[in-house]
DNA sequence: CGAGATTCATGTGAAGTATACCTTTAGGCTTAA
DNA sequence: AAGCCTAAAGGTATACTTCACATGAATCTCGTA
């Protein structure tokens, strides 16, 4: 324990080498974002009529995971926002990730969100959700304003509860008197406005726009850039840049992960008094954020959600040490289930709910449950893992301490 | 031997239940005039 | 009498249970070659 006071020191003593450690974390929006101007452009063409107090269309756009499609947005109207001030005019902006589980995922939860982000306290559960809707008029109605709704991953909400959402908040604009609303809606799914209703589909994208990957080139652009405002010079050793973009391009382009590999590379080095940010660490920022990442779901899930992975992988690393690895089903990880809630005290669900469970946490991505007929023997989900196996313990460790097996 | 029937284990949908939380309302208590 | 607090009543969303039916290919059955 000594020698923690020692790295500490040294810690204080050693330069950074990081110039600017913000630049690389994922909330960061930079001045300009290369390889966007057009959607960029486009974007606030379709929007400035809000500064005239006139509602712009409803905007859909599409892209794959980190093709900058939120960051563009976000850019947009910022500086919307900022020339709206300058000029008086009443332009609310709420951005809301419809993915956030427990925040934003079902229609009440979606609009007690909004109105919460408006600044009006609304109970989590307990009020019929048309009084919600109700309530959320009132605030908008108050003042004469614009509101610009971002709806971030809109098809994470569509899919659990249905479109019915989208088409009261579309049909909403009808009914207001004094304001209005533009919704900006924003889907990793390409074809998911194809499984929506009609009307809701016309009036949802009136505008549309798809945002491309970035490609290699791209994205060594990219990284350039930013790491020269965020390290000092010479940190960034040989071929860093390229292999980063490398892996990102290999996951459809995605500039986020290749920021966060760069960060977390820069992380790695620094903390091995590194004073250059090297190819080897890339491979370990690599692993780190998929551990992270996976680390980060599991941790925030329920309990019941905890003690079925944790019954899941118990089981799979059982089969991996005996060799000759076998498939297992629902049934035999329900029966385990069972006795799993026995040791920990909790009340055991049903296989109804258990098969449900296993289903979202294939969602999540953590196992692989893929429905198959075993003919005569029935029909079941064959689970695997799906994350890589020297992950597995680290999960395993930490749910059972969790959980206190 | 092959087409169709059978079968199993659980998927899946609908409807019902438990829980936690909300607002409203009415009654009781306190307080100030 | 007015004001405030509390508890009961009436209502909702969500997570879960119960019930009942659906599924789909390995296996079985049985007629036919």
């Amino acid at each position: 324990m000594v020698n923690v006071k020692g790295f500490l020191r040294n810690y204080a003593d050693s330069e950074s080498i990081f110039k600017n450690r913000k630049v690389l974390q994922s909330n960061y929006t930079p001045l300009n974002v290369p390889y966007r101007e057009e959607q960029i452009n486009q974007i606030a063409g379709i929007l400035a009529p809000s500064l005239r107090m006139e509602r712009p269309s409803n905007i859909f756009i599409y892209g794959k995971t980190g093709t900058g499609k939120s960051l563009v947005i976000k850019h947009v109207v910022d500086q919307i926002s900022e020339v709206a001030a300058e000029n008086k005019i009443n332009l609310k902006v709420v951005y809301l990730n419809c993915k956030l589980k427990r925040v934003a995922d079902t229609e009440y939860r979606l609009i007690a969100q909004i109105g919460r982000e408006l600044g009006q306290e609304i109970p989590p559960t307990g009020l019929p959700t048309d009084e919600v809707y109700k309530i959320f008029v009132k605030i908008i109605e108050k003042e004469k304003m614009l509101l610009l709704l971002v709806l971030d991953e809109i098809d994470e909400i569509v899919k659990n509860t249905g479109d019915k959402i989208l088409y009261n908040l579309t049909r909403l604009n009808t009914e207001l008197i004094n304001s209005e609303i533009c919704i900006v809606g924003i889907s990793n799914d390409l074809m998911f406005i194809d499984h929506v209703d009609p009307r809701v589909r016309s009036s949802l994208s009136e505008e549309e726009l798809v945002f491309p990957p970035y490609n290699a080139i791209q994205l060594q652009k990219i990284l350039r850039e930013r790491s020269n405002l965020s390290f000092e010079k010479d940190i960034v050793g040989e071929g860093v840049i390229e292999k980063c973009a490398a892996y990102a391009a290999k996951e459809h382009g995605d500039a986020r992960r290749a920021l966060e590999l760069m960060r977390v590379a820069a992380e790695l080095a620094e903390r091995n008094n590194s004073d250059k940010i090297l190819i080897k660490y890339i491979d370990d920022a690599e692993e780190k954020i998929e551990r992270d990442r996976v680390l980060d779901i599991v941790s925030t899930q329920p309990k019941q959600f905890k003690i079925t992975l944790y019954t899941i992988l118990s089981v799979s690393e059982e089969y991996a040490n005996k060799k000759g690895s076998q498939d297992f089903y629902t049934g035999d990880i329900y029966a385990l289930y069972k006795e799993n809630c026995l040791k920990t005290g909790t009340k055991p669900l049903t296989q109804r709910r258990i098969g449900d469970i296993i289903a979202e946490l294939d969602m999540l991505g953590i196992i692989n449950a893929r429905v198959i007929s075993k003919g005569r023997y029935g029909r079941t989900r064959r689970i695997t893992l799906g994350v890589p196996e020297n992950i597995v313990s680290k999960i395993n460790v930490m749910l059972k301490e969790g959980l206190g097996l």
